[in-house]
DNA sequence: ATTAACTTGACAATATTTGTCAATTATAGC
DNA sequence: GCTATAATTGACAAATATTGTCAAGTTAAT
């Protein structure tokens, strides 16, 4: 019952699917192989930009890889943060209360 | 029923509370005036670790004070995203199952 | 109108992120 | 063993974002 976790991990593991070396990606990806290889080892975060592109070249759900990008990016401002998860839960009250705030509009 | 919703606006309640001026603070924070006024307008973020020096100055509880600026922090990300909510509910998920995790240590 | 507190915006300094490149390691086929 | 190709690594450079300073401008009270 293995997971895909990462990003990195959906990245790489569809990337084989494709048969596709990291040299093509990145070239399509207009970035160095070892940009990708990072981004795929989870050395390096990717720029919103390049999930875009990646969910394009390789035939993945964009929202769902976006969804998964976001929550990384979320969960690398909280690393190390005896806080973070309470800030989290402050951080979803205050959107949900800013959406139903939005009725006024 | 007046709420304060940002970090900068406890901070200039309380410092107003206090009857500190924003020279007095800034010069305990070792910053410009003009970044604490930034700070308390919610123009710019303050760093965590002002932040820490503000509870301190002001007499507020540290803890809350941290979570109010990490969830601002976490927010910032994921501003303008359509898909920021279901991003930080994944963040949590993925945050509890790290947990739960933790038993093995 | 003078003064003190605060605000604003242009710019500088710093820090972080993103990228390139060359050298190295790993892997597969002779 | 060699040789080829793919991927990884780390040092450095370029680009971007953050944080800060400063001086000029408001605002508000006297």
């Amino acid at each position: 019952m293995k997971k895909n976790n990462s990003i990195g991990e959906i990245l790489r593991k569809r990337r084989e699917e494709k048969g596709l070396l990291l040299r093509q990606v990145a070239a399509l990806l207009d970035v160095d192989t070892a940009i990708l290889s990072k981004i795929e080892r989870g050395e390096r975060k990717a720029k919103k930009e390049q999930i875009v592109q990646l969910a394009k070249i390789l035939e993945l759900n964009q929202e769902d890889l976006i969804i998964q990008f976001l929550s990384e990016r979320i969960l690398y401002e909280i690393q190390d943060e005896e806080l973070g998860e309470k800030a989290l839960k402050v951080a979803e009250q205050k959107i949900k209360k800013n959406n139903t705030k939005q009725i006024k509009d």
